[in-house]
RNA sequence: CGGGGCGUAGCGCAGUUGGUAGCGCGCGUGGUUUGGGACCAUGAGGCCGUGGGUUCAAGUCCCGCCGCCCCGACCA
């Protein structure tokens, strides 16, 4: 049998359209499918499996560096979103109005919060009263709700999952610091967690966040050369201590404005997922945060008894310590399963059937390189930790690769173009670091700075637009 | 908001010059099967997106509306 024979049927080949590909993966593997609201799709239990495990990992994150939950309001006063004007106008185009309460109108209008800054920061004006009160590290878990033009499952959709952190410090140095190592909190999630490898750095002035003194993000690159924002974390500065008037009183008597940061990740990540590590047969999920680590498929024979007793007993070794699966739906063959959960995109399959019950053994499969191997029932339980781990690995190896491979280095325009049309992927080029050129480069060629990186920034030549000297040597790509 | 596409059974689709709706999958029931998406038998399931028009007759032709998807412009 060749690869070919083994795809799936009923998801359209990435080669073939990768947009389609993407969209029959989701609705194939029952993470997500479309409602009756344009642009808001349902996580079905499956998909929203696979964010509570991102979830529950992130959060340990969170609570490991002193954050703790809270949660704020949906609502936001008309007024209160008005007062940053920066921020306003970043997202006035996506909020979406309540207007009337039953069949009265409202006094003032209530924005359904896009993100949160607004309303926590009219909250920490009234907490914050001394310097001991700092600083203040709070996370919330939310949906938030941008009115997006056009939307994709989990890339870009009306209503999305996400969480914010919002802290308050007494100095801007602390701050900076914050922002920086929760970036980082951020990129060790995603490469350990998710297997994604990521380039780390600054946004440019044009691409932060509204309102923001400086916006640092992790950029991934997905299989069909698209970089894809994985997280962002903005150091506030003052901007809105000072609309919102976050005073303290120093150790000094002076009373001084706090310095704020905030960052976030949402349910993209699962697009993240989906778009890095998935092929043909479907989705390829990383074994840290499969909803089903190992599936455990009995082969009935002749004896199915022995078989399933068997596989239950496997199962109840395994499960302790893995998310396993027992599939012991009688109407499915072994091999419309086999093709099922590897749709599915579950790392690891384990085979029972008469043959290894006489031998005393299980045949396991791996997902992410489809490598079959005989093993000792005995041995299984450590076998299965060592794959996973394995695969794990594996996963977050083949996509640096991807994208190492896919990462170009041009010297000047045409070179980028060149590079852009037939290779896609991220291209590092020199710039000169004014908005002018970075704005005509994405007019000829769809292409945005996806970030300043933090390592191998360095100028080596000059600007592919206006061939003024360059200050950076910056990562472009078309992105979502 | 521009360009394109699509609305017929749960899903995917067919439906000829207009003549009163069909296929595959799935689903129910009974049985045989089970090491890479099994098979036989037998069932259930339709206001053909919506409003108007043309016609003896509209899924089919004409006009409007609504919705959804894709690709762009704008954004996690």
């Amino acid at each position: 049998m060749t690869d070919e024979d083994q795809v799936v049927k009923e998801i359209t080949p990435m080669e073939k359209d990768f947009s389609q590909w993407y969209i029959d993966t989701i609705l194939k593997t029952e993470l997500a499918d479309y409602t009756t609201v344009r642009g808001c799709i349902v996580f079905r239990p499956y998909g929203y499996a696979l964010w509570e495990n991102m979830q529950s990992l992130l959060d340990k994150r969170f609570k490991e560096t002193g954050h703790k939950n809270a949660y704020f309001p949906l609502f936001i006063p008309e007024s209160l979103l008005n007062k940053e004007v920066e921020h306003v106008e970043g997202f006035a185009p996506e909020v979406a109005w309540v207007t009337h309460g039953g069949d009265e109108e409202l006094a003032e209008r209530l924005a359904v919060r896009p993100t949160s800054e607004t309303i926590i920061c009219s909250m920490y004006s009234k907490w914050v009263k001394s310097w001991r009160d700092l600083p203040i590290l709070i996370n919330q878990w939310a949906n938030v709700v941008r009115w997006e033009k056009s939307t994709r499952p989990f890339l870009r959709t009306s209503e999305f999952l996400w969480q914010e952190g919002h802290t308050a410090h007494s100095t801007e140095k602390e701050a900076e610091q914050e922002t920086l190592r929760m970036l980082d909190v951020y990129r060790d999630f995603v490469e350990s967690e998710l297997a994604l490898p990521v380039i780390a750095g600054r946004k440019t002035e044009n691409e932060k966040f509204a309102g923001a003194l400086r916006t640092y993000c992790i950029e991934a690159l997905m299989k069909d050369g698209k970089a894809l924002q994985a997280g962002t974390s903005h150091n506030l500065g003052q901007h809105f201590a000072e609309v919102f008037d976050i005073q303290y009183l120093d150790k000094d008597g002076q009373l001084k404005y706090v310095w704020q940061t905030s960052w976030g990740v949402s349910t993209r990540l699962i697009g993240a997922v989906i778009m890095t590590h998935g092929d043909n047969k479907g989705l390829k999920l990383p074994p840290r945060v499969a909803p089903i680590q190992a599936v455990i498929i009995p082969i009935p024979g002749k004896e199915s008894a022995v078989v399933y007793d068997r596989a239950k007993k496997l199962k109840e070794t395994l499960k302790g310590a893995y998310r396993v699966e027992l599939d012991m739906n009688d109407e499915k063959t072994p091999g419309w399963k086999f093709s099922e959960y590897e749709m599915k995109g579950v790392p690891l399959r384990i085979e029972i059937g008469p043959r290894d019950v006489k031998k005393n053994q299980v045949v396991l499969v791996r997902r992410d390189n489809g490598e079959k191997t005989s093993v000792s029932q005995d041995e299984l339980y450590e076998t299965v930790g060592k794959l996973l781990e394995d695969i794990q690995k594996n996963m977050y190896n083949q996509a640096k690769s991807f994208t190492e491979e896919n990462t170009h280095t041009v010297h000047n325009f045409d070179e980028f173009k060149d590079v852009l049309e037939d290779k896609k992927g991220f291209v590092k080029a020199n710039w000169c670091g004014s908005t002018e050129c970075e704005l005509a480069i994405k007019e000829k060629t769809m292409a945005t700075i996806r970030c300043i990186p933090f390592e191998d920034s360095e100028p080596d030549g000059n600007c592919i637009c206006c061939g003024k000297k360059a200050t950076k040597k910056v990562v472009f790509a078309r992105a979502y």
